[in-house]
DNA sequence: CAATATTAGTTACATTTGAAACTAATTTCA
DNA sequence: TGAAATTAGTTTCAAATGTAACTAATATTG
């Protein structure tokens, strides 16, 4: 008897839909922009000079939709690249002046999002959740290699 | 400062993606069903008579979305409709005979999953993680309410 | 050193998805 | 009652996404 509404995987979906959609109004309606962008500015705003395939690695997400959430930035004037010295296939990838703006304005937001979600419990509990989190997060990849694999 | 690897939405995207990419594959490479088929599938199995919009409403998702999910299963034979007495508008969906052996046979297999993956948490653990979801679940849902309010 | 394989990133195509407009049936309430 | 609003579900069109094929640069290895 399989109940959805109980169900982990449903619940995890629904449940990160939610958040994601809560937060997403904060950097969609103020910049237009889309969950990857925002996400490729958060990590070259960290990290600056990072390459798309880094940043592909880091946000857990396809090359490809780096690649075009790359060029929608570009396009917008909101990151800069620049050919690395190495290896001339790789370019790193900086915030322009005006996505430095939008980065810091949209890094306090984001985090006081998180926050008051995360009101809903106490420091202990926090701690605990993320662990656990942790624990399934290493858990499902290893039984994706497992399928993968055999 | 962002780390976005600590960052509680962004660990519950990718958690979530995951799993949902983990169990998909019982049910996609067996019997071609999308994410959204499957959960008409198995709300139907569940609740037998249920409308597309209160499959909608349990499954958390998008009515167009849940629309063309029984259009497909429709085609494909795997559950049938039949207008309701009392208000012709809506059509009460059932398993057909196809519908139902695939709905036997997924259900273990999703369970299994979810016993494998949850095995990664004590039933101690495994508790206290629930309700934390939960909470953390009602908390996302007041903030995007009040969102939409304000 | 040259043939081969690999990696970074892009492009093209087909599929999926979402928003909005739409039809048809029902409800509300002046 | 009957005009206006609501609800169930579908269709349409534009945008987002994934897969596979591609170019260009680098690395490998025989």
């Amino acid at each position: 008897m399989l109940e959805l509404e109980k169900f982990l995987p449903y619940r995890l979906s629904v449940l990160s839909n939610r958040v994601s959609q809560g937060i997403a109004q904060t950097y969609q309606q103020r910049f237009g922009l889309s969950v990857t962008e925002w996400r490729v500015i958060a990590l070259i705003g960290r990290f600056p000079g990072l390459s798309a395939s880094e940043v592909a690695q880091r946000a857990a997400m396809d090359k490809v939709a780096i690649s075009r959430a790359v060029r929608n930035l570009l396009d917008q004037g909101r990151i800069e690249r620049e050919a690395s010295a190495d290896d001339r296939r790789t370019r790193h990838l900086t915030l322009s002046a005006t996505g430095q703006a939008i980065y810091q304005e949209i890094v306090p937001a984001a985090l006081d999002y998180e926050q008051l979600l995360i009101s809903a419990l106490n420091p202990e509990e926090q701690r605990i959740f993320e662990q656990l989190m942790d624990r399934l997060q290493i858990k499902a990849g290893q039984m994706i290699d497992a399928e993968t694999a055999g």
